[in-house]
DNA sequence: GATAATGTTGGTCG
DNA sequence: ACGACCAACATTAT
């Protein structure tokens, strides 16, 4: 379910959070095997998003890391008794808690000392993530650069929402093979790809659908990225840019909707 | 009932 | 080492 967009925008709903105590937390799901003793009593430093993972500074040196995979949610609210899916809360003072709510229950959570993430690959809102970054993952590889964009060692963040609409503004053929990628090619892909994700993360992220397992950014918003999305979902219905139906296809298991007519 | 779903990992086979 | 392809994980919605 959530992609970078959607996953900054949880951790920016959990910042109230921060500095405060956890005074109980409720391992509702055995899955998760994770130890209540492990996170009571702790002071929660800070909260931050690492790709498409969620880091709880802990203050005893541990980190909570969270990856809401397909289903996740994770948010700060009123305590209630119940919340359907809930597989870890999170209790805090003032009759607030964080829930972790996972219907499909794919999402994963941990707590560790090390900072290893070190797999995960360039933050494409950084100021890392350059022109000529990008160039260098692309080169030399002939994958079909959708799913290059969705590999998170490469680019940590993008997910097939995202990967689809940018490969759209930029024109390109999702299944290009990467390397075959003129150099107007890639920097309009760079440009797209930070384009798209900073007006999502300032739309809050894409809501879905309107039921218990889709996204929303707090309990009363929806993400409202949806009205911009041009090819995700979309196939069947004229491409905005040129008209031309737009074809959905399949890349490693997963759909990949785009335009055939102005994607090249 | 079949199909697909915003994700990742681990395996196989070339 | 790289890449393509699958199965698996678990559940809901159409």
């Amino acid at each position: 379910m959530p992609e970078l967009p959607e996953v900054e925008t949880f951790v920016r709903g959990l910042q109230p959070a921060v500095g405060r105590t956890i005074e109980g937390a409720d391992v509702l799901d055995p899955k998760l095997a994770l130890r209540p003793s492990g996170l009571v009593g702790r002071k929660i430093d800070s909260i931050e998003r690492r790709g498409k993972h969620i880091v709880f500074a802990l203050d005893d040196g541990e980190r909570l890391i969270v990856h809401l995979r397909m289903s996740g949610r994770l948010r700060l609210e009123r305590s209630r008794e119940e919340i359907p899916y809930t597989r870890l809360a999170l209790r805090l003072a003032r009759e607030q808690a964080i829930y972790f709510v996972d219907p499909r229950r794919l999402g994963t959570a941990r707590v560790c000392r090390d900072e290893l993430d070190e797999d995960l690959g360039v933050e494409p809102l950084s100021a890392e993530f350059t022109r000529e970054r990008l160039a260098a993952l692309i080169a030399g590889r002939r994958t079909p650069i959708k799913p290059l964009l969705m590999n998170q060692r490469r680019i940590a963040g993008l997910g097939n929402i995202y990967a689809a609409e940018a490969l759209w503004r930029a024109e390109i053929d999702p299944r290009r093979p990467s390397s075959e990628l003129a150099e107007a090619e890639v920097t309009a892909l760079h440009r797209s790809i930070v384009a798209v994700l900073t007006e999502a993360v300032g739309s809050l992220g894409t809501t879905l659908g309107s039921s218990v397992s889709d996204y929303r950014p707090t309990a009363a918003a929806v993400g409202e990225f949806r009205n911009r999305l041009r090819v995700y979902g979309r196939a069947g219905e004229a491409c905005e840019r040129c008209g031309e139906t737009i074809e959905r296809t399949v890349q490693q298991g997963r759909s990949t909707c785009f335009c055939p007519k102005c994607q090249t």
